[in-house]
DNA sequence: TATTGAGTCTGGAGTTCCTACAGGGTGTAC
DNA sequence: GTACACCCTGTAGGAACTCCAGACTCAATA
């Protein structure tokens, strides 16, 4: 663990900001390949797991389930052949991208108005709800 | 259950896209007011329900815990008598909402990238994992 | 109006995605 | 060589659902 590039699961931790106990579980339900080993057993890292480790971590926060994340990891590392199959699985993943975008305009736009309007000492009426309850 | 403005749990779970047990666990968890029965016992909802609960949905598809929409659901329901309260709770999820919209929009810019090279019959190398990954 | 079949009820168990110990081993710095 | 922080495995807990069993309700139809 000395080399400047390969480190402990408690490194990889602070670095992409994910629980140590969340990486050992990421590693059991197959988000992370299994990684090297110390002669005693410990984890060894490198910057790779960071990056990926990272970008779990914000599509989580994105409302990503682990599966669709395992399909977007699967995109990331050219695991398909067929460009058809790339394809698809990007455009139901941009609809659904956008879809989300469009929702997060509207309460940022609500929310915005309402920030604004107590700034003046104006209390607010909230239309948060109808905003996102339509189709 | 016959006047047109009251209607099943099975209804209401068909109009707000949210499971029927999802929407008796909401109510148990509080995020729901407790409905009206019939006679027999079976809740009765109204159209307001379908609002409030297709909000809660939209919310938790991006990513939202029920705790936070707890927070949003208080400020729709003009639950706080201070406008500074209002004015804090907002700005918090400002912040959080406008953090998703740009990673969210990374991911989109990446996707539709690699969506058209497809289309084009050119297999792209992926930097998906790059553009969420830094800070 | 009696029946039938879809819908709903409660309570409890199972799933996903973590998170927090307990009890023990590892690594390194003095 | 012994502290002390760190890591290991395994198991148990929590949040947010999801499913099921066995019983009851309701509307339609014969």
């Amino acid at each position: 663990m000395s080399a400047p590039d390969i480190f402990s699961i408690g490194v990889l931790s602070e670095r992409s900001g994910v629980n140590i106990e969340t990486i050992r579980y990421y590693e059991r339900a197959g988000l992370l390949q299994k990684p090297a080993r110390s002669p005693g057993g410990y984890r060894l890292y490198r910057t790779v797991d960071v990056t990926r480790l990272s970008f779990i971590r914000r599509a989580r926060d994105l409302g990503f389930s682990l599966d669709e994340i395992r399909h977007l990891l699967d995109l990331a590392d050219q695991k398909f052949r067929s460009c058809r199959r790339v394809h698809d699985i990007g455009l139901t993943h941009l609809t659904e991208v956008r879809a989300k975008i469009r929702d997060l305009r509207r309460m940022e736009g609500i929310l915005a108005t309402m920030v604004k309007a107590c700034a003046n000492g104006t209390m607010p009426t909230c239309p948060l709800l109808e905003v996102l309850a339509s189709a």
